[in-house]
DNA sequence: GGCGTTATGTTAGCTAGCGCACAGAACGGC
DNA sequence: GCCGTTCTGTGCGCTAGCTAACATAACGCC
């Protein structure tokens, strides 16, 4: 049977009150989203946003000697392409598809109306940016004073939480690019981990068989920044925090 | 003489059309910024936004252990707070005062009521709120890949951007806690600098001498950064990048 | 089944930055 | 001037992660 695509699959659309999503919902435009495809390019114009219901989006750093760095990961609870609303029109970090899947997305002009609107959507996707931004400093403490390891473990969960399964399919090489350390740093950590019994991997596949284990192996961040995407993103008041003065 | 304070020391400020500015101007109150004080605390619920003119603050993240990182710094070229009108009321991070001067608040009820208006207030907000992002974001990039000294040049400069002499009053103790780093790192590194004429130091006053030459030793980030915030901040478009639909 | 390609494992030496311990030097109050 | 405090300079051993060069192993295609 055909997977049965629905944009509510992404938890921000979902969280839209109903009247705002009906709203929306001509607008979106279901879209493949294959390994390696690169949404946004560095200091690119932005076509559209993207609402990833099924695939993961990295957001990463690539530097003049072609080190990179991610710097945050987007899946089925958020969208790529912030720099609509917040007026910007580029950013300049790369999106690149992390895993495979769908999402759905909406033409560039349509989001920048939303500013104007201010209503549900611009509170919703501005709650949204908050949770991103700790989720980037947070990323910033852990590359300072983290190990490998822990890091490798942060980027496991932060995956697990947008995918359906404990099956990642990734390989080490890639890994290192996203934490941007070496290839080698990451078979090591990995080979750690593997012999903790906490995954099991082969050859582009990863498969988590303990995940109390990984919570209780990774730092402090990625409790801080799952806490904070809780806070923000559950239980909205759209109305109560900005006193919704002549709103419809 | 005293210091003529102004509001539009501010470069946020003054960037407002004129009648923005002096609907604020009456709720804007002049306070001192002495050097340590904590405007928000990790969790805190945020009372007022503050608008820095003479004085420099740091975003820092303080660990459990102890350990700490500076995410993102803010001058008169920024605002604080911009949780408020995010939506989240808080943020987990620390923000430190690191050179005392002074700057203008605002309630938070205030600046809370401009996201119903999504005037040309929300709109300068939200593009300074893209470029801290990329100020964390690179911040993040530059703690994995770049050394200390490289570091060290680019928090230099930033804190040079935004104080109207060469002359930081700031320890190497105080600089450590920023980049995160041991205070014997930073001491190496200022050593260093100022061998090679850049800079030249003294038990809490470090005086750069020569600013072209500590832009040639800092890496990549700095650069990125300013661009981002000259893109960003400067011929501020209010109203053709919304569309500014059924607007005044 | 053979073979090129891609992924992973392993080694060895090197370096930046860490932890720690302490020495000197500048300042500030009495 | 004296003395405690606060900064800054230095040295030494240690470790994580880096560079670099290979060895092995799984897969995919013909």
């Amino acid at each position: 049977m055909p997977t049965p695509h629905n944009p509510q699959q992404n938890h921000l659309l979902a969280a839209l009150p109903a009247s705002e999503f009906k709203r929306l919902l001509p607008y979106l435009e279901l879209v493949p989203m294959p390994l390696g495809e690169a949404l946004y390019e560095s200091g690119g114009r932005l076509q559209h946003a993207y609402f990833p219901t099924t695939s993961i989006v990295s957001l990463l750093y690539v530097m003049e000697d072609g080190a990179s760095a991610e710097i945050a990961v987007v899946g089925n609870e958020g969208v790529l392409g912030i720099a609509l609303f917040m007026g910007g029109e580029s950013t300049p970090s790369r999106a690149v598809v992390q895993s495979a899947g769908y999402g759905y997305r909406l033409k560039a002009q349509l989001l920048k109306n939303e500013f104007n609107r201010a209503g549900p959507v611009l509170c919703l996707l501005l709650r949204y940016t908050q949770a991103l931004i700790t989720q980037m400093a947070q990323t910033a403490v852990c590359n300072r004073h983290h190990s490998v390891e822990q890091q490798l473990c942060r980027w496991l969960l932060l995956s697990l939480d947008r995918l359906p399964t404990n099956d990642l399919s990734m390989t080490q090489e890639l890994i290192a690019n996203m934490l941007g350390v070496r290839r080698e740093g990451v078979t090591e950590a990995a080979g750690k981990l593997q012999r903790a019994g906490l995954i099991n991997y082969s050859r582009g596949r990863i498969v988590v068989l303990d995940r109390p284990g990984l919570e209780q192996t990774v730092c402090e961040c990625y409790a801080v920044v799952k806490k904070e995407f809780d806070r923000l993103l559950t239980e909205i008041p759209y109305a109560a925090p900005h006193q919704a003065v002549g709103h419809p």
